[in-house]
RNA sequence: GCGGCAGUAGUUCAGUGGCAGAACGCCUGACUGUGGCUCAGGAUGUCGUGGGUUCGAUCCCCACCCGCCGCCCCA
């Protein structure tokens, strides 16, 4: 095995028939995002190094240490290198493309979703890769285009929870925050610091150095024992202006008119420097440690933070992954499962007549059926055992067949085998398996 | 990046310091143009990789690789 080439470290190959699923999920995204008038954006795989460091964030532990870079040096004397990152999430090259291409001065509101791999440099767990796919989508452009009104994270949300829906994910939560403008947190930020100052001493390790370096971070500790500490802290919620208020009430009241199910998480803080406002999770049991489906928030400074136009936004991502799992968890993708199964399985007799199969596999396959074609070396009992596996019916193509223009077909559900006319194959081959003798 | 558990046939997994195993799947035949069920037979493989201990290592020891669980972080 140590000559032989693998997949790297949390990277994988995907195979049939697990794929299928795959496309039904990215389909079910396609279908709901394109109800609501998203259009579909592709942005280069990677992109220049200090967009990422400016967008999501210099001290974050994406760009700190998880980030694909390298130098990518000059080929002519006109380049310059240049360090290139394998992006780490799409947000920030939407909106470098949205600022590139000067999408704000359309004057209306861009409604754009993706559907592509990242790259973070983890370590490797069940629902964690190194490489993996995200879905996500992000609405923004200039304010007079309505991109801070509360009613664009409602609908936002709203097309989230049809979507789990309708792929049939059953049992999700939507853990809702607000984390307030960029200068409501800072204020939270130094009223946190200080309120940390006596009780850090009796919390666990980490929680005494983010106590210091991001204090943020204390309120997603998971040790037991400092959880009562963490509830008699400050609630970012009392440290929001009033601004803020009023637009996450907007949200949430819209949010319960339509009924969709929330939970408030004062804790819910994430770990990309660009959100503001409104942030969300939608987890799922039976994920593991992982249990985030997918996550996302306003953005109102990210345009400007990049050197683009005011342009506040909001959008979410998906790990298409984990999604998978979440699927396969509730069991209800059986279907997806099964192998394809073909109308038919043209099994020519001797090598003669692979010419022959060829010709009509072609014919029926341009009439839209699903066929396998076999091959004239293989004996017809071989055939038959093949067919039976992969498709509904066989078609056999033998001397007599080709001679008489009569087809022999046979029924692997009901076992029954009949002669049919080469002009009447088509329609018999498309009638269901379950319902008629042949 | 830290701590822990694992790696044996295509798959799921037994197993032992002395010839490499089961089930399912696969191939051949019984049956020259008739499958499923049955029966008879067959092939599964560098026992993750490299080193060490030993007369002898798939087994014990070390390192590495990879996966999984927890932490961290996130989708």
């Amino acid at each position: 095995m140590s000559q032989t080439l693998k997949a790297v470290r949390g990277t994988r190959d995907l195979l049939p028939p697990e794929t299928a699923l795959w496309n039904r999920i990215e389909t079910t995204a396609r279908q709901v995002f394109a109800r609501y008038n998203f259009g579909e954006i592709r942005t280069p795989i990677f992109e220049d190094t200090s967009l990422f460091a400016r967008s999501v964030g210099e001290e974050t532990d994406i760009v700190s240490k998880e980030m694909y870079t390298w130098e990518d040096r000059a080929r002519a004397q006109s380049e310059k290198p240049q360090s290139l990152t394998l992006r780490p999430e799409n947000t920030a090259g939407v909106v470098r493309a949205y600022i590139e291409h000067k999408l704000g001065e359309t004057g209306q509101l861009q409604k754009l979703f993706y559907i592509g791999p990242q790259f973070r440099r983890e370590r490797p767990q069940k629902g964690r890769y190194r490489q993996f796919w995200q879905i996500g989508a992000e609405a923004i452009g200039p304010p007079s285009a309505g991109s801070e009104s509360p009613l664009r994270d409602a609908e936002i949300l709203e097309m989230l929870a049809t979507f789990l829906d309708e792929l049939g994910i059953a049992g999700w939560t939507l853990e809702l925050n607000s984390v307030g403008s960029a200068a409501d947190r800072a204020r939270y930020n130094e009223i946190l610091r200080a309120a940390l100052v006596p009780l850090a001493p009796q919390m666990c390790v980490d929680c005494q150095r983010r106590a210091v370096t991001n204090p943020l971070r204390v309120l997603d500790c998971k040790v037991p024992e400092d959880q009562p500490i963490i509830e008699t802290l400050p609630k970012i919620g009392d440290s929001l202006g009033q601004e803020s208020i009023d637009h996450f009430a907007a949200v949430t009241a819209a949010l319960e008119a339509a009924g969709v199910p929330y939970h408030l998480n004062p804790r819910l803080v994430r770990g990309l420097d660009y959100y503001t406002r409104t942030t969300f999770e939608f987890t799922h049991g039976g994920l593991g440690a992982q249990n985030a489906l997918l996550g996302g928030g306003r953005y109102d400074g990210l345009s400007e933070a990049i050197g683009g136009p005011k342009a506040p936004g909001i959008g979410f991502a998906m790990g298409l992954d984990r999604l998978v799992l979440a699927l396969q968890a509730a069991e209800a993708v059986r279907k997806d499962a099964a192998p394809q199964i073909a109308d038919a399985y043209i099994a020519p007799l001797g090598e003669a007549l692979n010419a022959a199969a060829l010709t009509l596999a072609r014919e029926l396959r341009r009439a839209d059926l699903h066929i396998e074609l076999g091959d004239g070396a293989f004996r017809l009992k071989k055939s038959l055992e093949i067919a039976n596996k992969l498709a509904r019916r066989i078609v056999i193509v033998g001397e007599d067949e080709v001679q008489s223009g009569n087809l022999t077909v046979k029924n692997f559900l009901t076992g029954v085998q009949t002669k049919v006319s080469r002009a009447e194959l088509t329609a018999c081959l498309k009638k269901p398996a379950r319902e008629v003798p042949a």
